[in-house]
DNA sequence: AACGTGACACAGC
DNA sequence: AGCTGTGCCACGT
């Protein structure tokens, strides 16, 4: 069965999908993951086409910065996600972010 | 076909 | 994790 295109979204999606509660990854873990390691921008466009059922709120950048927090509704539902998982947030920023950080190629294992 | 844009990452300051 | 510049891949115009 060869890889289709939509093979990379579909991966993208699922991992995002199986990332457990409280817990956060970085497009670049999701790309690097996928061995698309410097194309974290096609991880962060692939969010552009999500289904709506992904927990797009659980991925963030390097930083735990919510870069996407602007293509959710409102200003503050993507924070608002997050700490209502326990994941502590401030100023659309995740604080220790590296506690939360769950990382696909560890602990996932395909 | 070329240029600009984007939910990023890394190297350098 | 603070800012700037460059590289990356895909898409819309």
């Amino acid at each position: 069965m060869p890889a289709d295109s939509t093979n990379f979204f579909e991966k993208i999606f699922d991992v995002v999908k199986q990332v457990p509660y409280g817990r956060v990854t970085s497009y670049g873990a999701i790309a690097s993951f996928l061995g698309a390691a410097r194309s974290a921008r096609m991880v962060g466009w692939a969010m552009n086409g999500c289904p709506g059922d992904l927990p797009a709120h659980r991925v963030v950048n390097r930083v735990g910065l919510l870069s996407g927090k602007h293509h959710f509704e409102g200003t503050n539902l993507m924070q608002q996600l997050l700490e209502n998982e326990g994941i502590e947030v401030d100023d659309n920023k995740i604080v220790d972010f590296k506690k939360y950080f769950w990382d696909p190629a560890k602990e996932l294992d395909f």
